[in-house]
DNA sequence: GGCATCACG
DNA sequence: ACGTACGTGATGCCC
C-alpha cells in the first residue's frame, strides 16, 4: 500500500491578514521583546500548526502576493484599487512570518506581476498531472479560489478565528450554489468583486448572477442569447456592460500557467529546523510554542507523514556481484529489537549514489565490511551467530546521533529528518508493530533498505561536522565505538543462570503468597485482587477506614511509604507489604527471568547504548541492572547467577564515584581533602555539617543524615525533599543544607555555575564533553524550570561517572586481551562490573580490574574500587 | 497504552 | 505560592 502525497497550498497574504484581525483585539498582548507586534505572526503560526496537524501534508507551499501591480492591473487599472492602506503593525510582521515559515521547514514563494492565487492555481494544476496525482488542499481567506475545486482539490476558506474553515468541494459548491467550478468564475464576472474593485455588470449581484447562470450555464451562453431575454433594466445593463463582464471574467480567472520557477519537489515538507525555530520563538517571546516543540520532540521526534520517494537499488544475489567501497555504509535489518533471537531479514550497503540490497546471508561470509554502519553492536552480535566476525566500524551513525543530541531518538528516520530529506518512512509504517510485525514484500523491503543506506550516507558529513563543532569526535571514536565492541562481547558471552535455583525460589514464593493471600483476605473480611492498587485502596481506605495519605491521579496511593506508616498499627497492611515484596520477586525475577534463559543456559541481556540522557547504559530483555540486592528476600535471586566451570564471579565497584566526581569538578577543598585522606565520606560530612570534632563522636543518626545530604546534593535536592526523607522539620533541613554549603563552598559555586551555564548555553557537559540539552531550563513555569535545574546539576556528575566506567571497561577489555587472560566481562551495573574469572587467574585479574578502574582517569581525588568474589552473584557482594 | 508500583545505581 | 531528587526497565491492572 502506497501513501498518497498531500499538498497543502496556502494563500499567505490573505491568511496573514485574517490572522492579524483575528487577534487584533488583543494586539497589545502580542509584543516581542524587541517591541514588534506579533499578533499576526502568532495567529499565522496557530493556523499553520492546526492545519499541519489536521491535514498532515507531505508537501506545503505558502504563496504571497508580490506587490501592488500585477498583470491584472495592466488589464484593468483600478484592479484592487481603492483599498485602504494596510496597517503598519501588519506590514512589519510579514517578513517575520516568512522567516518563521522557513524555520518551520515550509516553502514560501512569490512572483512579480502575479498574485498568490495564480501561484497556487499553477501548482495545483501541476499536482494533478496523472503521473503525480496529489490530494490538494488550498487554504485562503477569500472565495476567489473556489474555482479550483475538483475531485482532488479542496478549498478551505477561513471562517472565524484561526481554526474554523469552510471546506469547498465540487459537491459542496453544487449543493450550496448549484454551480460548477468554472461557473464560479462567471459568477464573479457578472457580480464583480468589491474588494478586488472590479464591477462586473451594473446592478447584478449574487442572486441575479446565480439565476442567470442556472438558466444559461455560462457567461458565453448568456451573451450568445442575450437578445432573447425579455426586455428589462437588467437586459440593458447586460448589453451595456458586456465588455466589463468579459474583462471581469478574465480578472476573476486564476492563471494556472504562471511562469513560476519552483516545482513540487521544492515544496516537500521535511519538518522544522528545530534549533533555529527555538531561537525564533525566543526572539518573538513565544513561550508556549517553544515549550510545545520541546515536548513534541521528546515524545515522538516530530512525526509527520513524509513525501513518498524512491531510491534506486540493485539486488545482489551472488558473491561475484558484490562491490563494496571502504567508505560505504553497511546496514543489517531484523524485525523488532532482539538481535539475540531475531533472524536477519535483509541487508544493504552502498553510498549516496549506489545502493545494494540482498537477502542472501551466505554472501556475508566473505564480505568486505565497510567502515561505516548503523548500530555496530547489533551487527556484531547478529553476525556472531552466523559465525562471522566483523571488524570494528569507524563510524556508527546511531552512536554519533546519540552523542550530538539525546533529545530525540536515534532511529534512521529521525536522522533523515535532522540531516537528510526526511523522506524515510518509520519502521513502524513499513514493518508494523506488536502482533502485526511482519516482513514486507521484497520491493518494499529493498526500497526501505536502500533509502536507509542513502540517508546514512547523506547524513554522515553533517553529523561529523556537528561532532567536531561540539568537540565530541573522540567521544565517538575513542569511547562509544570501542565500548560497543566490548558490550557486544559481554552480550554474546551472557551470564550462566541456574534455572533449578530460580524454580526452587519460585516454589517457596508460591507457598508464601498463598498463605499471605489467605491471611490478607481474612483480615480484610473479603477477597479482592491484592495486586490492584485500585481495589486495595477501596479495602484499606474505605472499608477499613485507614487514614489515607497522598492521592495519585487515579485514586488513593498505596505506595510503600504510605503503607509503611500504616503497617505500624495495621496487621493487614504489614501483610500486604510482605505480599508485595514476595510478589515482585516472583513476577519480575522468577517468572520474568526463567523464560529469558537461552538454550545455552545463559541470559543474554542487551545494553542500550543510545538511550539515557546522561550517558549511562541501560539493560533490556531482561534488565540485569536491577536484580534485587537491598532486601535479602530478593537478593536470593542472585544465587541463581553463577560463573562458568572452574571459575568465580568477581564484582568490582567504584566506591562513591559520583561524590568523587563532584569533588573533582567542583574543586571543593574540603571534599577533596576528605577523599584524599580516604575518610568515610558520610562521617566526614557529618563532622563538618554538625560541627563534630572527632569521627568517633559521630552517631549512627548523624551519619545517616549526612549520607542523605551527600546523595541529595548531587541531585539538586531541596530542603523539603531532605526533610521528608529524614523525617525532620523543613527548617532543620534548610539549616543542614545551608551549613553544608558553608562548609563546602565550592560545591555551592559548582551548582550555581552549572545552572548558569545551562541557562546560557542550553546544555551541560560531562568531563568528556558528553552533552545533555535542557530545553526547559528557562521555562517560566517554576516546577518545570526547577526540574531542569536539578537535571543540569546531576547530569555532569552522573554522566562523568558513567564515562569513567566506560573508559575502564574499554581499557580492561584490552588488558585482558593483551595479557591473554580468559576472564570475561559479563555485566555492567553503572558503577560496577561483574566478571567471570577462571580460578587460576583470580588474583591477577582481581588486581588488574582494580588497577584499571582506579587508573581509568586521573582526578584530583583518588578513585577507589571495592571487590567481592563468590561462587554465585549472591556471594560476590 | 497509560498508570502505579517497585527493582537497581 | 509553587511541590518536591537524578537516571533507568518490567510487571500487572484497567480502560
Amino acid at each position: 500500500m502506497e501513501n498518497k502525497n498531500k499538498l497543502l497550498l496556502i494563500d499567505g497574504s490573505s491568511v496573514a491578514f485574517r490572522a492579524f484581525f483575528a487577534l487584533y483585539q488583543q494586539i497589545d498582548r502580542f509584543i516581542a521583546p524587541s517591541g514588534l507586534h506579533t499578533n499576526a505572526i502568532y495567529g499565522f503560526h496557530l493556523m499553520l500548526t492546526n492545519l499541519m496537524e489536521r491535514i498532515q501534508p507531505t508537501h506545503v507551499l505558502i504563496a504571497f502576493d508580490a506587490g501592488k501591480t500585477t498583470f491584472r492591473t495592466a488589464m484593468f487599472e483600478d484592479y484592487k484599487g481603492g483599498r485602504s492602506k494596510t496597517p503598519d503593525e501588519f506590514r512589519e510582521q510579514i517578513p517575520f512570518i516568512k522567516e518563521m515559515i522557513d524555520k518551520l521547514g515550509l516553502a514560501h514563494y512569490q512572483l512579480v506581476d502575479y498574485e498568490a492565487d495564480d501561484i497556487i492555481g499553477t501548482l495545483d494544476k501541476m499536482a494533478e498531472a496523472p503521473d503525480v496525482s496529489f490530494d490538494v488542499t488550498i487554504v485562503t481567506g477569500d472565495k476567489d479560489m473556489i474555482q479550483l475545486v475538483d475531485g482532488n482539490t479542496t478549498v478551505e476558506i477561513s471562517k472565524k478565528g484561526v481554526a474554523e474553515f469552510e471546506a469547498w468541494t465540487p459537491e459542496y459548491l453544487k449543493d450550496k450554489m448549484g454551480l460548477t467550478p468554472t461557473q464560479f468564475i462567471d459568477l464573479k464576472a457578472l457580480m464583480g468583486d468589491a474588494s478586488d474593485n472590479y464591477p462586473g455588470v451594473t446592478k447584478v449581484g449574487e442572486k441575479t448572477a446565480l439565476n442567470l447562470l442556472h438558466e444559461w450555464g455560462s457567461l458565453e451562453q448568456l451573451y450568445d442569447h442575450v437578445d432573447e431575454l425579455k426586455k428589462s433594466k437588467m437586459k440593458e445593463h447586460l448589453i451595456a456592460d458586456r465588455k466589463m463582464a468579459f474583462l471581469s471574467q478574465k480578472l476573476a480567472t486564476i492563471n494556472v500557467s504562471s511562469p513560476i520557477e519552483i516545482g513540487l519537489e521544492d515544496t516537500i515538507y521535511r519538518g522544522p529546523k528545530v534549533e533555529e525555530l527555538l531561537a525564533f520563538y525566543d526572539e518573538m517571546g513565544f513561550a508556549q510554542f517553544k515549550q510545545k516543540l520541546g515536548g513534541q520532540l521528546e515524545k515522538s521526534g516530530d512525526d509527520h507523514p513524509v513525501a513518498v520517494k524512491k531510491v534506486a537499488y540493485q539486488v545482489v544475489v551472488s558473491a561475484d556481484e558484490i562491490k563494496v567501497k571502504p567508505d560505504d555504509f553497511f546496514y543489517l535489518e531484523i524485525l523488532g529489537g532482539n538481535y539475540h533471537k531475531e533472524e536477519v531479514i535483509g541487508f544493504a550497503w552502498g553510498n549516496e549514489n549506489e545502493h545494494f540490497v540482498s537477502k542472501n546471508l551466505s554472501l556475508l561470509t566473505a564480505f568486505d565490511f565497510p567502515e561505516n554502519t548503523y548500530d555496530f553492536k547489533k551487527n556484531r552480535v547478529l553476525l556472531n551467530r552466523l559465525g562471522i566476525k566483523l571488524p570494528l566500524a569507524k563510524f556508527d551513525a546511531m552512536l554519533a546521533k546519540y552523542l550530538i543530541s539525546t533529545t530525540e531518538d536515534n532511529r534512521i528516520s529521525t536522522i533523515s529528518k535532522l540531516y537528510a530529506d526526511a523522506s524515510l518512512k518509520s519502521d513502524e509504517e513499513i514493518y508494523g508493530k506488536g502482533a502485526k510485525l511482519a516482513v514486507p514484500d521484497d520491493a518494499e523491503l529493498f526500497g526501505t533498505l536502500a533509502q536507509k543506506i542513502h540517508t546514512l550516507a547523506v547524513s554522515k558529513e553533517k553529523m561529523i561536522a556537528a561532532l567536531e563543532e561540539n568537540e565530541q569526535l573522540s567521544l565517538l571514536t575513542a569511547m562509544e565505538l570501542p565500548l560497543s565492541e566490548v558490550l557486544a562481547k559481554m552480550e554474546i558471552t551472557g551470564i550462566a543462570v541456574n534455572k533449578a535455583t530460580l524454580e526452587t525460589i519460585g516454589r517457596e514464593n508460591e507457598t508464601r503468597l498463598s498463605a499471605l493471600t489467605e491471611e490478607i483476605y481474612a483480615l480484610a473480611g473479603e477477597e479482592f485482587n491484592i495486586n490492584s492498587p485500585k481495589q486495595l485502596g477501596v479495602i484499606l481506605f474505605e472499608k477499613l477506614n485507614l487514614p489515607h495519605g497522598k492521592k495519585t491521579k487515579t485514586g488513593y496511593s498505596t505506595a510503600v511509604d504510605v503503607l509503611e506508616n500504616l503497617a505500624v498499627t495495621s496487621d493487614v497492611v504489614a501483610k500486604i507489604l510482605e505480599y508485595r515484596q514476595v510478589s515482585k520477586v516472583q513476577s519480575t525475577y522468577v517468572k520474568g527471568l526463567i523464560p529469558q534463559i537461552a538454550s545455552d543456559g545463559k541470559i543474554h541481556t542487551r545494553y542500550v547504548q543510545d538511550l539515557t540522557q546522561t550517558g549511562r547504559l541501560s539493560s533490556v530483555e531482561p534488565n540485569l541492572q536491577n536484580i534485587p540486592v537491598r532486601l535479602n528476600e530478593g537478593r536470593k535471586i542472585r544465587k541463581a547467577f553463577i560463573p562458568s566451570e572452574h571459575a568465580t564471579l568477581l564484582s568490582s565497584d567504584y566506591s562513591q564515584v559520583e561524590l568523587r566526581v563532584l569533588a573533582h569538578v567542583a574543586k571543593d577543598p574540603n571534599l577533596i581533602a576528605a577523599f584524599k585522606a580516604d575518610a568515610d565520606i558520610h562521617t566526614s560530612t557529618a563532622m563538618r555539617v554538625f560541627n563534630i570534632a572527632s569521627a568517633n563522636e559521630v552517631s549512627a543518626n548523624d551519619r545517616r543524615q549526612a549520607k542523605a545530604v551527600n546523595f541529595g546534593i548531587s541531585y539538586g535536592e531541596t530542603e523539603y525533599g531532605l526533610a521528608k526523607r529524614l523525617g525532620i522539620p523543613n527548617k532543620e533541613a534548610a539549616e543542614i543544607i545551608s551549613t553544608y554549603f558553608e562548609r563546602y563552598p565550592e560545591v555551592a559555586h559548582y551548582i550555581e555555575n552549572t545552572k548558569r551555564e545551562a541557562k546560557d548555553k542550553g546544555y551541560v557537559s560531562t568531563m568528556f564533553n558528553r552533552r545533555r540539552k535542557l530545553l526547559d531550563i528557562n521555562s517560566r513555569n517554576f516546577n518545570i524550570r526547577n526540574a531542569a535545574e536539578r537535571q543540569a546539576i546531576n547530569a555532569p556528575i552522573q554522566g562523568s561517572a558513567g564515562d569513567i566506567l566506560k573508559i575502564a571497561m574499554i581499557n580492561l577489555d584490552r588488558a585482558l586481551e593483551t595479557q591473554h587472560l580468559n576472564a570475561k566481562l559479563l555485566l555492567q551495573v553503572h558503577d560496577e562490573i561483574i566478571l567471570d574469572v577462571p580460578n587460576d587467574e583470580l588474583d591477577q585479574v582481581k588486581a588488574l580490574v582494580r588497577e584499571t578502574m582506579e587508573q581509568a582517569v586521573e582526578l584530583t581525588v583518588p578513585l577507589k574500587v571495592d571487590e567481592n568474589i563468590g561462587a554465585t552473584w549472591y556471594e560476590a557482594k
